[in-house]
DNA sequence: CTACTAACTATCCAGTGGGTTAATTAACCC
DNA sequence: GGGTTAATTAACCCACTGGATAGTTAGTAG
């Protein structure tokens, strides 16, 4: 009724590619965590924004690349939480399970960062490996991790025989398996690791874990 | 050449249904590994059988219930390899050593299944939820462990207030990250976690570290 | 030897999904 | 304000994919 053509009118079609693009970059986002890389569509991704799919591939080229971008984003988005990792003036126990702490919070906080990865190594971490942008800088976690151990060492409080990036595995795998594991865990065990009562139980444990590894008699083995 | 007819003959067409049955779930399972549940394709599967797509639909009923298969026959090996996991005798720091290396073994033999696991999760493990063979009976796995650990307490050796299901938890992230996470973490950090001269490195530090948890002073925290 | 059933093969189909072609329009430059 | 380009839309394409239909043959019971 009313006037006639033009029904309800093309509303925000403002131009903004970049608004465009980090829409884009949201959903899909979303989308491939939540169905894995096949599993993901592309049509459902365009549905899900206020562009089109022609959109996608206009900025992006395709599936392929679409995905890569978005591991790209969200690997910038740890690294800058791993800079504001505040550990300075802690004496190295503390220091590490603050560190650790933080590590586990963060994977608790980005259950969808864990999932991305999870789909990436089914796919041999491809996308990853052929990535510029992600490959080449290193986590700054590592740095962190690698002057506390020194300083801990220099105490004499740690004796255990590993480097930065071991260590950085050993908290990774307890942080990343309660996270991206829980679903078949909770099903064949009846036991939630992410639930929220046992949240502190888990994050402490990591905690003493750790350090017990680190603080051992170096007498066992 | 030589006799006319018959080329090359349809050979084993012997009728065999377990056998049949047997070769698709084993191509699935690899099938499925390397690409995911949406990634894999029937045809393919049938492809590399010695029988056709038609069968799988005849055996099993759909992708979903082939799928799900799949994974009781993986977990099932499981169980039976946890079964077989000789700790008696041992004084419980030793045991829950060697419960802990066995673990590390079995997932380094069997990345296919890790992988299988990791698709499971993504997809929220709504198949293990429904089936029926896999979530009722629970691993022996922790009924080891939690006899180990009484036995410790026991003699005073283990202090850590744990239960076997989260020790479980401990011992499973470790060696379950190193596998599955290789891709993206060999990307990420320039380690190969499965590299073979690693492997001593990794076997001992996953018991060091079980073990220094257990018996640590508890003094920490 | 016949009849019957389980195991198996060949072929087709409708919907889907990544990607494309081509036309349109907003913004920016001078 | 005319022209150029970047951003955007609409419609189409066709290989692929899970699944289905229907027909065939090996084994076996009587």
């Amino acid at each position: 009724m009313t006037t006639v053509e033009e029904p309800a009118r093309r509303a925000g079609r403002i131009r903004d590619a970049a608004r465009t693009k980090a829409e884009i970059l949201k959903v899909a986002t979303a989308e491939f965590a939540r169905a894995g890389y096949t599993g993901a569509r592309v049509d459902e991704i365009a549905a899900r924004t206020r562009t089109t799919k022609r959109m996608i591939y206009y900025y992006f080229g395709g599936k392929e690349q679409l995905f890569t971008a978005v591991l790209e984003r969200s690997y910038a988005v740890i690294r800058e939480a791993e800079q504001d990792a505040d550990v300075e003036g802690l004496d190295p126990v503390a220091a590490i399970r603050r560190l650790a702490e933080l590590t586990f919070d963060h994977h608790e906080q980005h259950p969808d960062f864990i999932r991305l990865v999870s789909i990436e190594n089914i796919h041999d971490a491809e996308h990853i490996t052929a990535s510029e942008t992600i490959g080449s800088l290193n986590s700054p976690a590592i740095d962190v991790i690698g002057r506390i151990l020194e300083a801990g060492r220099a105490d004499g409080v740690f004796t255990a025989d590993v480097d930065a990036v071991d260590l950085h595995a050993m908290i990774s795998s307890f942080c990343f398996f309660r996270v991206s594991n829980r679903h078949t865990f909770g099903a064949l065990f009846g036991r939630d690791l992410t639930a929220q009562d046992r949240r502190e139980h888990y994050r402490t444990m990591l905690g003493d874990m750790v350090i017990a590894y680190l603080t051992a008699g170096g007498g066992e083995r």
